[in-house]
DNA sequence: GAGTTTGAAACT
DNA sequence: CAGTTTCAAACTC
C-alpha cells in the first residue's frame, strides 16, 4: 500500500551507493526527490490539461437553463447519476459504502476544478482523486499514460477514502489492477471509453451526443457542425493526436476535454448551427469529420448502443433511455465495485462493457440495466418489460441509430420533420423523399428556419426544459429525477393519456405539467398538476369532512414513509419500498384521480418526504389544503421564472393554452375559484408545482 | 411491412 | 384565437 514511499526507499538502495559516499545524504534525498518529481510533473501536467476544461467559456449561451449547472459539470452529473445507479444496484449497504466516498472525492475534484488552473500544489493532489473517482473515466485512461501513476495513486490510502471503509478502497483498487492489466496494450481504446463515460454521464445531452456521434460515424454527412470549436479550435484538434498515438500527453484530460467541448459547446452550437450560415460549413465540413472521426474512432457503433428515441437533440430530459445510456457505461463500474463487495453479484462481462465499447455491449447491459435501474418514478413492470422489448426490436432494426426522419411530404423543412426540428440535417439513413434538409439546400434551410421561428421563436428550443437545474445546486442531488423536468409548452394528449410516446412529455421521459391540456393524463413520469383541477372536483365532490379525512390519512402515510425511511430497522410499510420508495409511496396517490394538493405537492418532490418541513404542517393541510398549494407556489414561482428563461417566454407564449377550471356551482367551490378567478396570477402560480420537487423549498 | 392511430404543426 | 387540415411518428396487427 505504501508503494510510493517504498519506491523511494529502494532507489536509496541502489542507486546512492553508487555516488560518492560524503554526497550519500544530499544525494540521497535528491534521487529520492527526481523520480517523484517526474510523476509530480506528469500529473501536474494532467491536471493542467484537466483543469482547462473545468473553464470553458460559455460560448454559446442557451435558452435551456445550463450556465450555473455548467461549472459544476463534473459535480453534478457525476454524482447523481452514479448515485443513482448505485442506488439502482439494490445494494443498500454497499450503496451506501461506495456512495460516500465516491461523491466525496467528486466533490474534491469539483472543488479543485472550481480553484481553477492555479496552483501546482493542487496540481499535484489531482492524481490522488483520480484514484478513487478512477472508477470513472479518468480512471481507464491512465493505464496508458503512466502506470506509475495509477500505481501511487491507487495504492496509498488515502486518507479522505479511508473515511469510509477499506472495501471501497480495495474494491477500487481491484478494479484498477484488473484494468491495469487489461487495458494497457490499447491505449486508443481507452481514450475511447473515457471519452464515453464521461459523454454519457451527461444528464443532459447525451441524446443529443448520441445522435451527432450517430451521425458522424454512419454519414459525415449529417451536419456536426456544432462540434467545431469556434473559441477552441485547438482542442478539436488535439483529440485526434490523442486519441490515435500520442501516450505522453495527459491521455486523461484531453478526450475529456474535447468531449466536454463537444458535449457543452457543441451541440448547442449544433442546434444554432443554422444562425451562422455562411462559416460553418468550409471549416465544418473539414474540422468536424476530423473532430467526429477521432472522437468516434472505434467506437462509433457503440456510441448508440442504446436508440436514440429522444425528442430533440438538445432535449433535456433525462428519460429513462438516458439513464439507461449512462448506467450502460457506469455498469461495469458499479459492477466492478459491487463485485469487490459483494462477491459476483454481478457478471464478470459487465466489465468488458467499459473496455469493449464495441457492439458486443449491447445485449447484456441493455438486458441488466433495465433491472438495476428501476426508473424512480415508475414502478411499472409492464413499462419496463415494454421498454425492455423496444430497445430490442430498435437494437435488431434500426440499430443503434439516433432520429432518423421519414418525411414524405414536407420536404423536412417543417417541424414535422425531427431531424429538422432537432437543428440537424437529414442523413443518408433518413428515409426521407425530396429532402431539402441538407447542406446543399442550407440556404433554403435557413429561410425557412427563419420563417418558422419568426412565427414562434421556441420552435427550435429544447421541448424538455430541466426545471431542477437550480434546485441541483441545492445539494440534494438525489432529487433529480426526470419528474423534475418538464415539457416547455406541455402536451395535448387526448387518447393516449400520456403513456405512449405520442405524448411529447413522456417521450420526452418527463411528468406532463399544469402547461399540458392533456385528458385523462397517466402520465407515469408525473401527472400533470392539472391534477389542481381534479383536486377541486374532488373537493366539490367530497363533503369537507371527509376529504380532510383523506388528508390527514396521507399524511400520516407520509409520515410513515418518513420515519420508515429515518429509521431503516424498522419494518418497512406493507409495500417493500425500493430506494425510491418515497417516490413509490405516492405512486398509489398519483394513480387515483383525485389528488389531493398537500400530498401531491409533497409528493411530486423525490426528496419532499425526507424534509419534513417542505410542507406545511398536517393541521394546515387539514384547514387550507388549497391555500396551500397556493402558498407554495407562489414561494415557487418566482424561482422557476427565473431558473428558466423559457418558462419567461412560456409565460406569454400564444401557445400555452389552458383548460378552464371547472366552473361547479357550490359555494365552497366559488371560493376556490374565486381565488382562482382572481386570475391569471393564480393561474400562473399554480403552474410551478415542481419546484416542490427542490428538497430545499 | 402495411395500415391505423395519434397529436403536433401548419394552415385558414 | 379557434377550428381544421396536414403530417409523420408511434403504434398495432
Amino acid at each position: 500500500m505504501d508503494k510510493p514511499q517504498k519506491n523511494p526507499t529502494s532507489q536509496i538502495g541502489t542507486s546512492t551507493p553508487k555516488s560518492k559516499f560524503e554526497d550519500s545524504p544530499v544525494f540521497n534525498y535528491i534521487s529520492n526527490l527526481s523520480p517523484i518529481e517526474s510523476v509530480k510533473s506528469i500529473s501536474t501536467a494532467q491536471t493542467f490539461s484537466s483543469l482547462s476544461f473545468t473553464s470553458p467559456p460559455p460560448v454559446f449561451t442557451s435558452p435551456h437553463v445550463n450556465s450555473h449547472r455548467e461549472s459544476r459539470f463534473l459535480r453534478c452529473h457525476y454524482s447523481v447519476d452514479r448515485a443513482k445507479h448505485l442506488e439502482s444496484l439494490d445494494g443498500s449497504a454497499i450503496k451506501e459504502e461506495v456512495v460516500v466516498p465516491v461523491i466525496e472525492d467528486l466533490n474534491k475534484e469539483a472543488s479543485l476544478e472550481d480553484e481553477e488552473e492555479t496552483s501546482v500544489e493542487t496540481a499535484y493532489e489531482l492524481p490522488q482523486i483520480l484514484k478513487f473517482s478512477s472508477q470513472t473515466p479518468e480512471d481507464s485512461d491512465s493505464p496508458c499514460t503512466e502506470d506509475v501513476v495509477i500505481e501511487a495513486s491507487s495504492d496509498p490510502p488515502r486518507g479522505d477514502g479511508g473515511s469510509s471503509s477499506e472495501d471501497v478502497k480495495m474494491g477500487v483498487e481491484n478494479m484498477l489492477v484488473v484494468r491495469e492489466e487489461k487495458d494497457t496494450p490499447d491505449c486508443g481504446r481507452l481514450i475511447s471509453d473515457a471519452t464515453e463515460l464521461l459523454v454519457f454521464r451527461s444528464p443532459n445531452d447525451s441524446e443529443a451526443f448520441r445522435c451527432l456521434v450517430d451521425k458522424i460515424s454512419s454519414s459525415e454527412r449529417r451536419f456536426c457542425a456544432g462540434v467545431k470549436s469556434t473559441k477552441r479550435p485547438k482542442i478539436t484538434e488535439d483529440v485526434p493526436a490523442n486519441g490515435s498515438s500520442n501516450e505522453n500527453e495527459p491521455l486523461t484530460v484531453l478526450p475529456n476535454e474535447s468531449v466536454f467541448n463537444l458535449h457543452r459547446g457543441g451541440m448547442r452550437r449544433r442546434c444554432l448551427d443554422f444562425e451562422m450560415p455562411g462559416k460553418r460549413k468550409k471549416d465544418i465540413a473539414d474540422d468536424h469529420q476530423s473532430v467526429c472521426d477521432n472522437n468516434v474512432a472505434g467506437e462509433s457503433s457503440s456510441r448508440c448502443v442504446v436508440p436514440g428515441i429522444g425528442l430533440h437533440l438538445n432535449a433535456v430530459a433525462m428519460s429513462a433511455k438516458d439513464i439507461n445510456i449512462n448506467l450502460i457505461h457506469d455498469y461495469s463500474i458499479s459492477g466492478e465495485i459491487q463485485k469487490s463487495f459483494s462477491g459476483s453479484t454481478i457478471p464478470i462481462h459487465s466489465q468488458n462493457t467499459v473496455q469493449e465499447t464495441s457492439d458486443q455491449a449491447e445485449n447484456e447491459p441493455v438486458e441488466e440495466i433495465p433491472k438495476a435501474l428501476e426508473f424512480p418514478s415508475l414502478n411499472l413492470g409492464s413499462l419496463k418489460k415494454k421498454m425492455q422489448k423496444k430497445r430490442k426490436s430498435e437494437q435488431a432494426g434500426e440499430g443503434e441509430s439516433c432520429k432518423r426522419c421519414n418525411c414524405k411530404k414536407s420536404k423536412c423543412l417543417k417541424l414535422y420533420c425531427e431531424c429538422f426540428a432537432a437543428g440537424v440535417y437529414c442523413i443518408e439513413p433518413c428515409s426521407c423523399i425530396d429532402c431539402f434538409n441538407k447542406p446543399i439546400h442550407e440556404e433554403t434551410v435557413l429561410a425557412t428556419r427563419k420563417q418558422i421561428e419568426s412565427r414562434n421563436p421556441l420552435a427550435f428550443a429544447p421541448k424538455v426544459i430541466r426545471s431542477a437545474d437550480s434546485v441541483m445546486e441545492a445539494g440534494d442531488d438525489a432529487s433529480k429525477t426526470p419528474a423534475s423536468a418538464r415539457h416547455k409548452r406541455g402536451c395535448n394528449c387526448k387518447k393516449s393519456n400520456c403513456l405512449k410516446k405520442y405524448c411529447e412529455c413522456y417521450q420526452g421521459g418527463v411528468g406532463c405539467s399544469m402547461n399540458c391540456r392533456c385528458e385523462g393524463c397517466q402520465n407515469v413520469f408525473g401527472r400533470k398538476e392539472g391534477s389542481l383541477l381534479v383536486i377541486m372536483e374532488s373537493k366539490l365532490e367530497e363533503d369537507q369532512e371527509t376529504y380532510e379525512k383523506r388528508i390527514a390519512k396521507i399524511q400520516h402515510n407520509i409520515e410513515v414513509s418518513k420515519e420508515v425511511e429515518q429509521n431503516p430497522s424498522s419494518d418497512q410499510p406493507s409495500t417493500p419500498l425500493p430506494p425510491y420508495r418515497h417516490l413509490v409511496v405516492h405512486q398509489p396517490f398519483l394513480s387515483k384521480n383525485r389528488l389531493p394538493p398537500t400530498q401531491f405537492f409533497l409528493g411530486t418532490g423525490s426528496s419532499s418526504f425526507r424534509k419534513p418541513d417542505s410542507g406545511l404542517t398536517q393541521s394546515q393541510n387539514e384547514k387550507k389544503p388549497l391555500e396551500t398549494v397556493a402558498e407554495d407556489k407562489t414561494e415557487i414561482m418566482p424561482e422557476i421564472l427565473l431558473n428558466s428563461p423559457i418558462a419567461n417566454i412560456k409565460a406569454i407564449s400564444p401557445n400555452s393554452k389552458r383548460v378552464s377550471p371547472p366552473q361547479p356551482g357550490s359555494s365552497e367551490s366559488g371560493s376556490i375559484l374565486r381565488r382562482r378567478g382572481n386570475g391569471r396570477k393564480l393561474i400562473l402560480r399554480s403552474i410551478p408545482a415542481f419546484p416542490s420537487l427542490n428538497p430545499n423549498q
